[in-house]
RNA sequence: GCUGGUGUAGCACAGUCGGUAGUGCAGCUGAUUCGUAAUCAGCAGGUCGUGUGUUCGAGUCACAUCACCAGCUCCA
């Protein structure tokens, strides 16, 4: 047989080990993991039994990482089952930065228990234990992990197909089901640390028992491991929603309630900022602006589908239950009013497409562990839009869609950190979906193609359950300062909604046909971006974003005029700019300034009074030294004009 | 909503064994008029998240509740 190994090729009669073949060739050494055999993972004790391709894996490989951590996950599974033998195993896979495992035990794992566990980690890893594995059949496998105690085991060997491969693997006293791979010995997971312990539903599952899920980090170094600690404190510092309060872009009060936040005047600023240039952008591409109301009658979200499958979402405004009496609701979406608009009058084809926008402001009562700072709250603003569309320009519109969101998001600066998902229905849960299968099936492969056209294959992911309950979406995600992926920007295609509530327009044929919609947002929702913004940027916007640009500040008392006339000037030229004209040195300014992240400063004293100039400071790189007033205010407005992110 | 953690002045924090609350920054007042990240002095600011209980006495102990943080579930 042939081993072939990339550059090199070993050939062998006999069967042997993914190790023994790569140490024949002196590939293996000590920072080797695991192999990546004819496209599988496997251990390097794996035995090679014809002619195969392999990849070694180290650390530095995703493959390598994974089993490490999962490796260490066992490791920590072990320690529990020491210290908490009543304790019942049920996963504990690597996942980003880590790894986890869940556990169902009646004593609360607190952070001096989770010490502990550490403890008890380093000692299985200084006694080297071996990880073998083994297989068994089902009947027998059931038998071991019934004898062991281990209900949620059994379950997951039950759910198996009849014809699974059904492996195990021991390391010392401790046995666990698991599909691996693994490492060979506990002894390489040098560096660890466990992190939190949280709840977590089994299976994901909210009407499961809720387990104790225990949060890890595992790395081939201490050194290695250190950085990453630090690389997580660094990204905490650039949290919006310590960083947003500090700098006062917005707070919250406990009398108003949760997920309802203040926008200060620097929030409210920038957030106004974008939302104007977000309308004036969709006006030059041809969108027309709606204004609708906030609220409605219970009657248009039975129509629309939003009082059975989005009621729990919603504020109701009296009693949902009472016919007898108006019930109304604040709106969660915007859909069914703007699709008013259109519904204004009869529509011809050559009315479409119609595209609709709106600074649209929203309610969605979500639960209250939900909530986080502005990226998750109970009211917020989105540039919501719907396109109203004859089947021959949904390809086209949908790019148009497409681009759009893709100028904003770049033009602020995050279109580099954006990745797509392609958010399906779940053909099992039809029960949370509007719809039939036919209906989703033709909505689902019309937006893949367009997916596939516009992005490229392979350049989106798919999320299965994740589509609005009236179709398929492309969402565009980003990630927090933690990791946490949300939604910037949706793009949906909705099949369903135009039929509901009669939309029809007449075509060239004379006859009636009800038009496509796209759902979609600009930029997202103008919280949540503000948010992602703060992060990116750790507090510093962009110039054309900030909500104070430049900051002139006089040395003395004589220059107070001479500030106030360039400050003046600069308001004209639409800046936002103020004067610090306190009694205070100027390093003093300076230093408040450039807490503040102000872009500019503009240092006044005697010698720039008399010479009509400025000395700019940036907060970036600092002293810019003297030059005009009015080359530096040119300087400024063409940062701004041209939406420079470097300023 | 669920699990765990945290709540002391605007912010960052101290407060021992239960004995009645402190520091720095910010704020205000005064002096200082100063050249690229903190001038000096004085003043003011707290029902210790809220409530109930235990106690002669609660920031400190117990229970409840609210808010915040992380995770789960759910979503832009």
């Amino acid at each position: 047989m042939k081993i072939n190994f990339g550059e090199r090729v070993l050939e062998k009669d006999a069967p042997l080990s993914v190790f023994e073949a790569a140490s024949e060739l002196e590939l293996a050494s000590r920072a080797t993991l695991c192999a990546v055999v004819n496209g599988e993972v496997k251990e390097m004790t794996y035995i090679l039994e014809g002619d195969a391709d392999v990849r070694l894996c180290t650390f530095d490989d995703e493959e390598g990482k994974k089993v490490f951590r999962h490796t260490a996950a066992h490791v920590l599974a072990q320690a529990v089952k020491r210290l908490y033998p009543e304790t019942k195993l049920t996963i504990g896979p690597a996942i980003d930065g880590g790894f986890y495992y869940d556990f169902d035990s009646e004593t609360s794992f607190t952070p001096d228990i989770l010490k502990a566990l550490e403890d008890e980690m380093k000692k299985i890893v200084r006694e080297n234990i071996k990880l073998e594995r083994f297989e068994l059949p089902r009947d027998e496998a059931i038998a071991l992990m019934t004898e062991k105690n281990e209900p949620y085991k059994v379950q997951l060997i039950e759910e198996l197909p009849a014809d699974a491969v059904i492996s195990f693997y021991r390391q010392g006293e401790f046995v666990d089901l698991c599909a691996g791979p693994h490492l060979f010995s506990t002894a390489a997971i040098k560096a660890f640390k466990l992190t939190q312990c949280t709840g977590a539903y089994w299976k994901g599952d909210q009407k499961n028992k809720m387990l104790q899920r225990v949060y890890g980090t595992a790395f081939p170094s201490k050194d290695e491991l250190k950085a990453h600690l630090e690389a997580i404190e660094e990204a905490k510092k650039r949290d919006h929603n310590k960083l947003g309060r500090d700098l006062e872009y917005f707070t919250t009060v406990d009398s108003i309630g949760q997920g309802l936040p203040i926008m200060l005047p620097k929030g409210a600023r920038t957030i106004q900022l974008l939302q104007r240039w977000v309308e004036d952008e969709e006006q030059r591409r041809g969108y027309m602006l709606t204004k609708t109301p906030l609220m409605a009658k219970r009657d248009l979200y039975r129509i629309s589908g939003h009082w059975d499958h989005y009621l729990d979402g919603m504020f109701i405004l009296g009693d949902p239950y009472d016919e007898t009496k108006e019930c109304f609701a604040l709106r969660p979406m915007t859909c069914p009013f703007q699709y008013q608009v259109f519904l204004n009058k009869k529509r011809s084809y050559r009315d479409l497409p119609m595209r609709l926008g709106e600074t649209s402001t929203l309610f969605r009562n979500e639960d209250s562990g939900e909530m986080h700072g502005l990226i998750r709250v109970r009211q917020f603003t989105i540039s919501e839009g719907h396109l109203i569309l004859r089947p021959d320009q949904l390809s086209e519109e949908f790019k148009g869609c497409l681009e759009l969101a893709k100028y904003c998001l770049s033009a602020v600066g995050l279109w580099e950190d954006c990745y797509f998902r392609f958010s399906q229905w779940d053909p099992a849960r039809t029960d949370k979906y509007e719809g039939t299968p036919e209906q989703w099936n033709e909505a689902q492969s019309i937006m893949g193609e367009l997916l596939d056209e516009y992005l490229g294959k392979g350049n989106y992911s798919i999320g299965i359950d994740e589509a609005a309950f009236y179709g398929p979406k492309l969402d565009i995600q980003m990630k927090n300062v933690h990791g946490k992926e949300d939604t910037l920007v949706t793009i949906q295609i909705d099949m369903l909604l135009a039929k509901k509530f009669g939309m029809e327009y007449t075509d060239q044929n004379d006859t009636r046909v009800t038009p496509y919609i796209i759902h979609r947002t600009s930029l997202g929702c103008y919280e949540r971006t503000l948010a992602l913004l703060i992060e990116k940027y750790a507090g510093a916007l962009p110039m054309w974003m900030a909500p104070e640009q430049i900051r002139i500040l006089p040395i003395g008392d004589e220059q107070a005029e001479y500030a106030n006339d360039i400050a003046n000037k600069a308001r004209d030229l639409g800046m936002r700019v103020t004067v610090d004209a306190r009694n205070e040195k100027i390093g003093y300014k300076i230093r408040a300034a450039q807490l503040e992240k102000i872009p500019y400063m503009l240092v006044i004293g005697e010698k720039e009074m008399a010479e009509g100039t400025v000395s700019p400071r940036s907060r970036k790189s600092g002293d810019m030294g003297a030059m005009p007033a009015s080359e530096f205010l040119a300087f400024a407005a063409e940062q701004i004009r041209t939406k420079n992110l470097e300023n």
